[in-house]
DNA sequence: CACTATACCTCGCCTGTCAATATATTATGC
DNA sequence: GCATAATATATTGACAGGCGAGGTATAGTG
């Protein structure tokens, strides 16, 4: 069995950076919207998404600000900078090239045969 | 820039498995043939590619014997095991799954646009 | 005789992930 | 009224995989 830990590894700063693309966004529901698009079966743990919203701020590839929201909750949003925007489109680039390296790798056609 | 080093982490166990379910095969070969593969983009380095077999071997996915070549270096021949051979079927079935899961997370549909 | 290619191996560091833990607000059920 | 769940953020310390650096040995080539 693949190890879910491993699987994203590597992928978490696209993946969020991939959220922060479509507009401001804030943890929790970054990491709902992960286990929504994979059924559940995949997850940025709390621990890892908050390590890395360091990791990428001190990189300048996100901001974060606090919400104005008046009920509720605390919320600290986070923006993605013109650097952060350019490293997911090249991320995004380099996956669908990697993808196929793996898959290749992975399932790759039977040799001699 | 994806890290090199996070892109095949948690696939490196899968690909050597894969290069085994073709024939019994040894250490630089395999990692020839994963460099030829991708182009030399990606690689697995020798340190990572003995120490997983010792880990798969361990966990009596693969098993080793030395070759009886006459001339040139000793080679340490690699064969997958029942127990390794479905695990790699297990593995691919599941590659196929998360590619696209990340591919999902990675690309999206953009939201209200 | 130096260099390159083939071939194997190990030690110790680095880094990303996560379980566990802590804190605060609000809604819901009993 | 009070327990529980959901919403929300954050940190610490441990763990495990990847790999740089180092080492050994054989054989061919200029």
């Amino acid at each position: 069995m693949l190890n879910s830990s491993d699987i994203l590894r590597g992928y978490t700063d696209t993946i969020i950076l991939s959220q922060l693309a479509r507009g401001d966004s804030y943890g929790y529901i970054i990491s709902k919207n992960v286990q929504e698009i994979t059924g559940g079966e995949l997850s940025l743990k709390e621990a890892t998404l908050y390590t890395t919203f360091r990791r990428l701020e001190a990189a300048s590839l996100i901001e974060s600000y606090w919400g104005s929201e008046e009920v509720g909750a605390r919320r600290r949003y986070y923006h993605l900078t013109d650097a952060g925007r350019r490293l997911y489109e090249e991320n995004k680039a380099e996956w669908t090239r990697y993808r196929a390296m793996i898959t290749e790798l992975i399932e790759g056609e039977e040799r001699s045969k």
